[in-house]
DNA sequence: CTGAAAGCGCTAACAG
DNA sequence: CTGTTAGCGCTTTCAG
């Protein structure tokens, strides 16, 4: 006998049986109608429970959906702050792909507190979340891995994170020692190096590539050009990392002599870096090239338009989503590691310098 | 007699019977010592439980509960495109209040597309979420308000959307007002203007407001210092306005004679005014000035530092979060409308005028 | 203080 | 082709 529910108060939401009962039919020709399986419905019959549905206004509970099929179509995407111009972009890749593979995106800011970011791990472990990508800020990995163990996909962000799953990585050596190139290319000798603290791998690696083109061509790496802060801000990096460029830019100065070229470690840093050489009357690029790292989408927009390197942060972001949902639809799937390779985009705060600068 | 689920496979998780039956005890005891409710329990079993929950890691699925209490506790928003400055802004503001309070956010980027829109606040409802932040792109409000009906929480985010929900807005015509004010008040009395298609309440508002100065201050309008564009590129909103002022300026420049000032529709158009300007000879402030609206972080890391209207965003985002998790936890809240002030951010884009200029 | 049992809304055997 | 029914994991009466 069908479990009668008696007569449904008002404002509650229809559910499949009401609409069943509605249509004269049972919950499970309803729900085969709904969910469009291949099984032989008659036409009669799929009439009216669409008339029902349509009556009813009725919408299926994916709660109690998901809850019978144990089937979630959420990924879950922890970052450390999306005001930070940088991860915007990689959402929305990430979220692209999502769409249309029939994801919806949990997005969570762990304002980069290690603390933050288990919190939103456990919920989403709680909510049957079967897929995250996590851009991690945390060094106890532990957790991390006993949700890998429990059947959670998660794929690592941008970091070398000691468990096994999938990780997607761009080339910042590669990119440090493109930039170093491109000056070197355009007749710089002198080049030096503007950075927050090398406590990032990724900074770590920009700057091996930044010496590694000195090597390559066996060009001097001078080291009173290499300005490296020893203060973090967590809380607020981008104005952080601007007020960190006017910083180095200004110490710079101060001692003296300048090199010809800078290469900041982002475009923010670029940013400070130009607005305090600007300001005491330094041109960019007619007196000192800088060269930025990320390419954000401002880095066009200011005066003059930053030569940077490109860091693709959007295909990052797809190819995230993409290598975790073919993980959830097919678990066979091994683990990937994929790295993605810089390019140089050349704008304006950049100037051939015609002979080696005196010095 | 309790259901019995025999030996449960090694790749499932621990559910709620798995505790009891561990801990000897029931799944109501088990549930109650999981939710602290002031509920009598003895000591010796809540330790057994708990010790029993540390045994299995178990931990709770939110699915099943919400399926018996529908208590959810997420809320959605839905935004335009996150990768325009503004809303992550908004978003920090928004998830900060739903964290501090117990909720968590499911974000969506509509892409300025209705069909988009619709399709997530249907996923939304699906889901069971019982709130919405929702700043539409769409001009059919059907669905929004049939949600309304079947009892899912609203709030609008800067428009005037012609349901019966709680509004939160900006005062764009103060902003444009104060503006123009700041302009007259430093000796400006040729303040020209410059903005993208008037299609948008908020840029009607802000024209207005620019329009209402000049009859406070009995100064006559020059309808050759206003550039308004006419074609909208809704898939790339930011460079679409960096570009838009870009050519705004450059017809300002080849019509001839230039104000002494721009007000700017928004931040990333005045970028692009003073790209033009400056890539052109024209210095800001010594020969034009500028000022944006938005205030968007990086208006003060352009050189030179943006003077322009504060929307204060995050603060929108705290009090639309604030105002729908109030409604939530108490239905009987009435609708409100809140509109919030703009303030004006002097920076260095804009330069007293010592005399009226020569006309 | 404790436990049995009834569902929340849905899907999917399974039996006609 | 159609319907009955047993749960998915959880909370919460209700009865001890």
């Amino acid at each position: 006998m069908t479990r009668d529910r008696g007569i449904r108060p008002h404002h509650k939401k229809p559910t499949i049986y009401d609409v069943a009962k509605h249509a004269n039919t049972s919950t499970a020709t309803v729900s085969r109608i709904l969910n469009n399986v291949d099984y032989p419905v008659s036409d009669t019959l799929r009439e009216m429970v669409l008339a029902s549905v349509a009556a009813l206004e009725y919408t299926p509970n994916l709660i109690g959906r998901q809850l019978k099929t144990s089937m979630n179509k959420d990924i879950g995407v922890i970052v450390p702050n999306i005001s930070n111009q940088y991860y915007p972009l990689l959402l929305l890749g990430v979220e692209d792909i999502a769409r249309e593979r029939g994801y919806n995106v949990l997005l969570c800011n762990s304002h980069r507190d290690a603390q933050s970011e288990k919190k939103y791990l456990e919920v989403m472990y709680q909510k049957q979340v079967r897929g995250i990508i996590l851009s991690s800020v945390s060094d106890d990995h532990e957790y991390a891995k006993s949700l890998l163990k429990k059947g959670v996909n998660i794929v690592a962000f941008e970091q070398d994170i000691p468990i096994a799953c999938s990780k997607i990585h761009f080339n910042y050596y590669a990119g440090g020692y493109m930039a170093v190139k491109h000056l070197i290319d355009l007749g710089h000798r002198e080049i030096g190096f503007i950075c927050s603290p090398l406590s990032k791998h990724s900074r770590k690696k920009v700057y091996e590539g930044y010496l590694a083109a000195f090597k390559e061509y066996q060009l001097p790496v001078c080291d009173t050009f290499i300005f490296i802060s020893d203060v973090e801000d967590e809380r607020n990096e981008q104005i952080y990392e601007f007020k960190n460029g006017e910083l180095l830019a200004q110490r710079a100065m101060y001692q003296g002599k300048l090199p010809s070229a800078f290469l900041c470690i982002n475009d923010m840093t670029a940013f400070g870096v130009i607005r305090e050489f600007t300001k005491n009357g330094i041109r960019v690029p007619e007196d000192i090239s800088i060269i930025g790292f990320d390419n954000i989408p401002t880095s066009a927009m200011i005066s003059p338009p930053l030569t940077t390197i490109d860091q693709c942060t959007y295909a990052m972001g797809a190819i995230t989503s993409e290598v975790l949902i073919n993980k959830l639809e097919d678990n066979s799937r091994e683990n990937v590691s994929i790295m993605l390779e810089p390019s140089l985009i050349i704008r304006d705060s950049v100037r051939k310098i015609g002979s080696r600068s005196s010095s």
